[in-house]
DNA sequence: TTGGTTAGTTAGTACTGCTAACTGTTAGTG
DNA sequence: CACTAACAGTTAGCAGTACTAACTAACCAA
């Protein structure tokens, strides 16, 4: 593949899918199947977190946000709290379900990160997330129209 | 963001997202607004493409490619040509069209990648290339879930 | 009090990946 | 040569997510 004359989005993107595809599998097992980012989150946050603190974080428009919050109360996962000094917020808060399930999903994700860096120094791993987190910050410095990424496990057809 | 705990597919997946948003908006007046990679691909091979082949190089699934194989022959950028030699192909060729506007594709291409890369070393952008390739194929050679993932420019309401 | 802003919700649209089932063509096997 | 399996591409329909737009409720500042 080109280098300068090819969308470098491109390459990231196939990344992405084929990294949630190997985690997906790994995790086949669990009682939720998506939305891990969301959990771990949730769990590495100091303060408790609002939806409009995980979509910013996370970079998930709020209509989304409320679907997926939705799944993760159904599956028990998360539920809310009213934030009683500011009526309009709730915090998103790990039941003892997901806080059960939390190694699982650590260890999982640990696993992935790892395969997925087979083969690439300690140090060329730490410039590669200083890369692509500066890339990240020139990206959003520039103008931009919305679009949309989504990832979702294949459905699968009665 | 925490490093190891964290999934490293939800950095490359904002990555993407912003990368497609801000190339998108660069070339919002042309007459096509979508897959891009897809005309790169066929514009850059040395050999006619079949849609298998470009599937494989932009690992889309073949149903997704008929669809944007539809909407590039719609907005006249791409013809089918039948394959003689086995007729269950077709090559996909560009059309005078699309040659006309491939000069300005390759612009905005390039500049989003400058543009993204900006602050990152000559050296680092080629580490940086041959790391992701290298987490491709790890990634690659790991069971997975089959998973999508989905760009597109957002929708106007009427 | 009033008007603007914010957090979250709901409804509806657009798009892509999937499965499944299909056509037509090619290639391999007995 | 006939039969079968495999393959390229298509169609239909489902699942899931991002979007816009419009909304409620709560907050905040003048």
């Amino acid at each position: 593949m080109e280098e300068l004359s090819f969308p470098l989005g491109r390459s990231f993107a196939i990344v992405a899918k084929k990294y949630f595809g190997v985690l997906t599998k790994l995790l086949e097992n669990l009682a939720v199947e998506r939305y891990y980012s969301i959990l771990i989150l949730i769990d590495k946050s100091e303060r408790p977190c609002t939806q409009h603190y995980i979509c910013e974080q996370l970079r998930i428009d709020k209509v989304s946000m409320v679907r997926m919050i939705d799944y993760l109360i159904k599956k028990e996962m998360v539920h809310k709290v009213l934030n009683e000094k500011d009526r309009r917020e709730y915090f998103i808060k790990l039941t003892p379900t997901a806080f059960q399930l939390m190694p699982e999903i650590y260890n999982a994700v640990s696993s992935v990160n790892e395969a997925a860096l087979k083969g690439i120094s300690a140090e060329q791993q730490k410039m590669l997330y200083k890369n692509i987190d500066q890339i990240k910050q020139n990206l959003e410095s520039l103008p931009s129209e919305t679009v949309y990424i989504n990832y979702k496990k294949a459905g699968k057809k009665i």
